[in-house]
DNA sequence: AAGTTGACAGTTA
DNA sequence: ATAACTGCCAACT
């Protein structure tokens, strides 16, 4: 599903580039969860939008989209759907040990 | 303009 | 540690 919303007038930089910024500085072999984001974002409470925002990405997109979970460490797909598989796989090539769709946060989680 | 949706999170049990 | 419930807020209908 398309579209992307106008770049901030201010800035000229869209909030979703500024997401995708902060995504992009995890590191590999650590995961952060979408509140995580939006408060590095300067988004606090805007959750739900980094994951619509991370939604727009184009498939094959350099920004690693797979380091972000929700809070409780889960994946954030539906277990039957292609991209959960996607996400578990390459999470577990970067070494970050993935159990039923699932990441132990307090040993994976991203810290400043 | 008003109601719905969602790649969420905090609290409570 | 898991689950149910509630609160959230921009984007989309």
């Amino acid at each position: 599903m398309p579209s992307v919303s106008e770049p901030s007038i201010e800035s000229g930089i869209s909030r979703e580039q500024i997401i995708w910024q902060v995504v992009c500085t995890i590191p590999p072999g650590r995961v952060a969860s979408y509140g995580q984001i939006a408060r590095l974002a300067g988004f606090q409470g805007l959750a739900r939008f980094v994951g619509r925002t991370l939604s727009q990405l184009p498939d094959g997109s350099e920004v690693p989209w797979y380091r972000v979970l929700k809070q409780d460490g889960r994946v954030a797909f539906s277990p039957d759907s292609n991209r959960y598989v996607q996400q578990c796989q390459r999470l577990t090539e970067e070494g970050v040990l993935v159990k039923n769709g699932r990441v132990s946060m307090t040993q994976f989680r991203w810290t400043l």
